[in-house]
RNA sequence: GGAGAGAUGUCUGAGUGGUUGAAGGAGCACGCCUGGAAAGCGUGUGUAUCUUAACGGGUACCGAGGGUUCGAAUCCCUCUCUCUCCGCCA
């Protein structure tokens, strides 16, 4: 969320930063457009209805006091007996104001920061550096490599719940096991970050928080008869951990690690990577969360993007990072970071992290606070980003490590978490 | 799911419908005292928003939302959460 006070005292910034990436910043009934008339309707009413609480609360007073000394009070009755209705009528109507006005706040994106470059679609998203040397000869895709291994059942998963899901089996089921604790463990150990374990169903109030709500309802599994929904990304959760909290400067930057299962509904990319497990509705990720100081954001963000890079070393997959153009960046981001592993089996680089920071967006609207000293309490900023989306981590090893036998060879860091193995043969398990 | 109890500020803990933003205590900050510390004493210590150059002032907030009333932390209704007991379960 925006700051409230800024669509007076930054106005021209505040639209010409929307209008970066394509907010509409013109129309009366866009989002940006309400905001501006609803601010002043409401601050109007606001004043109104203070100035005749404030008459109010003073001739009660005065009652109060009469009558305490047991004069006679019945003139002031009388006369507020009127005044008390109207003090009513226009609070409604000032509430009612200030309503629509958060309601329209919520629906406005982040405004980006200077440094993302402009852009018109992904393709003007910039490549920062790559890592790795990715292998040009022929590689199956990997449903077919899963498929053939035995490993991956594209079709038990369609049984069971529909397209979209997919069961493993055997080896795949053990590394998409071992890649979580692996990716964990790397994180709490070597980089420091506090694991925690939340749930994967949130409140209505919750998933604003963090931005997912009241916009983007149709990407979310709505649990039937509750206001809860699925989470899409531990993000949700855990960011949320500090909702209405004011935290001491000190006890920042907060770094968390989560595992969960994420949800999604994918409800606006229909058709779009049917084949394999490149885009299911359910799928396994490791999440980084900071909480930090406004400017510290974005120092946070190279750090953290750097420790999901780290993953895609470690299990020795070329990868490339491109920065997010205006066009392409979410609506809660303010900056954002890609990973991008090389599947050759595609000869191309896919999307595996987007590590992002949010400034002040959500902590404005989680109500996460920090205080500096005895000073008044200001937003945190937050960030997060995936390291890594277990999946579309497991789909790179296959294609990654397939060898020209239909064998899968297993990264060495990762050979520990698989009770040693070296590599995947053809599957033995009778399933 | 059934029955009961509860929700007040950083914490603890009062609160009779009327100068209560909220007693008392603890904590914290500053000052005094001290060789230094503790103890003691004194002062201060919520959030949001509007207004003001500033000092200051207004308003709202005692789990959330409604209602009664001139006036609600206090009375009524609904909801949420916590605790205890029962039932059911992993």
């Amino acid at each position: 969320m925006i700051d409230r006070q800024s669509i007076r005292r930054s106005f021209d910034e505040m639209s010409a930063a929307l209008a970066r990436r394509g907010a509409d910043v013109v129309a009366p009934n866009s989002p940006w457009g309400r905001a501006q008339a609803l601010d002043i309707k409401q601050r109007e009413l606001k004043a109104e209805a203070e100035s005749l609480q404030a008459e109010r609360n003073k001739v009660s007073k005065l009652i109060g006091q009469k009558k305490g000394a047991g004069e006679d009070a019945s003139a002031e009755l009388a006369a507020m007996g009127n005044a008390s209705r109207q003090v009513k009528e226009i609070e409604a109507q000032a509430k009612e104001a200030d309503a629509q006005f958060s309601a329209a706040l919520l629906e406005i994106p982040n405004p980006l920061h200077e440094s993302v470059p402009s852009g018109s679609s992904e393709d003007d998203n910039i490549e920062i550096r790559r890592w790795g040397t990715p292998r040009s000869d022929e590689v199956p895709a990997h449903w077919d490599i899963g498929t053939d291994l035995g490993i991956l059942d594209f079709e038990a998963g369609a049984t069971l719940a529909g397209s979209r899901f997919t069961v493993l089996k055997g080896a795949a089921a053990r590394l998409e096991r071992g890649l979580m604790q692996f990716m964990l463990d790397t994180h709490v150990d070597k980089h420091g970050y506090d694991e925690v374990w939340v749930p994967a169903i949130v409140n209505r109030k919750t998933m604003t928080g963090t931005g997912q709500l009241p916009k983007f309802e149709d990407d979310l599994y709505k649990l039937e008869g509750e206001d809860a929904f699925l989470i899409p990304t531990a993000e949700v959760p855990v960011t949320n951990l500090y909702q209405d909290q004011i935290l001491d400067a000190s006890s920042l930057p907060r770094r968390h690690c989560a595992y969960t299962p994420c949800f999604r509904r994918e409800a606006g990319s229909a058709g779009r990577d049917m084949r394999g497990m490149i885009r299911q509705h359910q799928f396994d990720k490791v999440e980084l969360v900071h909480i930090t100081t406004a400017e510290r954001a974005l120092s946070e963000l190279e750090e953290l993007t750097a420790h999901a890079e780290a993953i895609l070393q470690a299990l020795e997959l070329p990868y490339r990072m491109v920065e997010l153009c205006s066009a392409d960046i979410g609506f809660s981001a303010q900056k954002t970071y890609d990973l991008e592993v090389w599947l050759p089996s595609q000869q191309c680089y896919r999307e595996i992290s987007s590590c992002s920071s949010f400034g002040q967006f959500q902590g404005r609207r989680a109500g996460i606070r920090y205080r500096e000293e005895s000073d008044k309490p200001q937003p945190v900023a937050t960030l997060n980003g995936s390291a890594l989306a277990i999946g579309r981590t497991l789909v790179a090893i296959l294609e990654n490590g397939w060898q020209q036998d239909g064998s899968i060879l297993i990264p060495t860091a990762l050979q520990p978490y698989l009770g040693g193995m070296k590599s995947i043969q053809s599957n033995t398990l009778t399933l």
